[in-house]
DNA sequence: CTGGCGATGAACT
DNA sequence: GTTCATCGCCAGC
């Protein structure tokens, strides 16, 4: 299994929210993996970035995004969903984190399938894919670049530039300038 | 297929 | 009080 190291991590957001993709995202849970793809994600700054929840520097919700790189940051919101990131970002940065938005399902869909009470559409959201994955705020703050409960592994997929689309991030009203979400067309399902 | 809307908590003005 | 990095249901094409 070759899980993803820090140095990864230690780049522009940007740049990392464009070579998750392809890389599998792995939840191990209650003795069963439940793995995906990873075929969307955002990137999202600090004080350059007004949509960030780091633009107006830290508090107790978006700590996670200061600290160490290749860790998970985990929120809630609208009520009612949970959102998991990886903390990324380059020297200069204060913080940074990728929004993992969407997976393709492969191990442990049955899991996936009894978690999110439905037989489709089981990862391709943010807060679908949380639900199938069993990701709450317990996995907030879990170093992702170790074997554990939650990690990401490269099985060698390459996603080409020409593979993906750049476009404004989703459910924003600032910041729609910036094509910082990234995704894998012609999902199957 | 599309659009409207309720659910419901945390952070911020 | 308002906004928010969402989803699923329902109505109406």
């Amino acid at each position: 299994m070759n899980i993803i190291d820090s140095s990864f991590y230690k780049r522009d957001t940007v740049l990392v929210a464009q070579d998750l993709l392809g890389k599998t995202l792995v939840r191990y849970y209650n003795g069963i993996y439940v793995t995906g793809i990873i075929h969307e994600t955002e990137a999202y700054r600090c004080s350059d970035d007004p949509a960030s929840h780091a633009y107006r520097g830290k508090t107790q919700r978006n700590s996670a995004m200061f600290g160490p790189v290749g860790h998970s940051y985990v929120y809630f919101i609208y009520g009612v969903h949970f959102c998991l990131n990886v903390v990324a970002r380059s020297q200069e940065l204060q913080a940074g984190a990728v929004l993992i938005r969407s997976l393709l399902p492969m191990q442990g869909i049955p899991l996936m399938q009894k978690a999110r009470k439905r037989m489709t559409n089981l990862a391709n959201g943010p807060g679908k894919l949380t639900q199938a994955l069993c990701i709450t705020r317990e996995q907030n703050g879990i170093d992702m670049t170790q074997e554990g409960q939650l990690f990401i592994v490269d099985t060698g997929i390459i996603v080409n530039k020409k593979d993906y689309r750049s476009t404004p991030r989703i459910g924003l009203s600032m910041a729609q300038d910036v094509l910082w979400r990234f995704y894998v067309p012609n999902n199957a399902y």
